[in-house]
DNA sequence: AAAATCACTCTATATTTGTAGAATATAAGC
DNA sequence: GCTTATATTCTACAAATATAGAGTGATTTT
């Protein structure tokens, strides 16, 4: 039985990009992450109305991402997914979408695609320790 | 001129999933792609009212992906960017977004994401070999 | 207690994506 | 010369995405 339930993971949704933008805002905070800290961070990348931001977060929870929670007056956000399950998921996703699954490709795209030779480098490496 | 254009790179639009589904038909013909072959190679993986693979080839060609062409009664496509610089533009692209640019959370990803243990030494290995 | 704040929810709009029926034009068949 | 195919373009529309203003309810502040 070698087959892989590639379908399991590649199925994980993939957020649009104002959604992950927030929802890597949300990652960076510590966890129960308040309003006014995903506020704050997004202002310095990309300022948002505040309807907008608070749209948006709703949105995520509305897709499972987030759970909001009321701590007093104000917000805080749970993600329900953690960022490495996320990147995980969407590297797989990725693969398959864009290469098909031909790892050969995969290689040669990004050795071309504008990553320095030592960011390659490091990749190679991690790629040989993380596998353990 | 080592100078590497991480903005260039980086700004390649990304495709949304039906036109990237039917770019890579296009792609997997032989170059001038005539209308019926990109139709048949739809036609076995996602079937499509013929309207709508028409409607969706126009777009690619608005944003610029596509130059359609006549050819006696029927149009032939020709891919304006390779596959492979799709591909290695999207690698960027993608390692920016969800990682951050940071390779050891990338590397760790790849070995998460489902990739078999062969596939992830595979890649290992080319990108040893394609980076010369 | 009225006024000003703060925080969130509702409502709304423009754009993009996914999909396709109807209309049109042109060539082929009889 | 009509009828039938063929091939493309037009038009349409629902869903998803991106973005915010306006409205509502609670909490402070004078």
């Amino acid at each position: 039985m070698k087959r892989k339930e590639r379908t399991e993971v590649t199925r994980q949704k993939k957020l649009p990009d104002a959604e992950l933008e927030i929802m890597q805002a949300v990652w960076d905070c510590p966890c129960p992450a308040p309003r006014a800290e995903i506020e704050r961070r997004m202002a310095q990348i990309r300022p948002l109305a505040q309807s907008t931001l608070l749209t948006v977060l709703m949105r995520l929870a509305e897709k499972g991402f987030l759970r909001i929670e009321k701590d007093g007056r104000s917000s805080v956000y749970y993600p329900l997914i953690s960022r490495k399950e996320y990147q995980a998921g969407q590297s797989r996703r990725f693969v398959d979408q864009v290469f098909g699954g031909n790892i050969p490709a995969f290689a040669c795209a990004l050795t071309a695609s504008g990553l320095s030779r030592e960011e390659l480098d490091e990749l190679r490496r991690l790629l040989e320790v993380d596998a353990l």
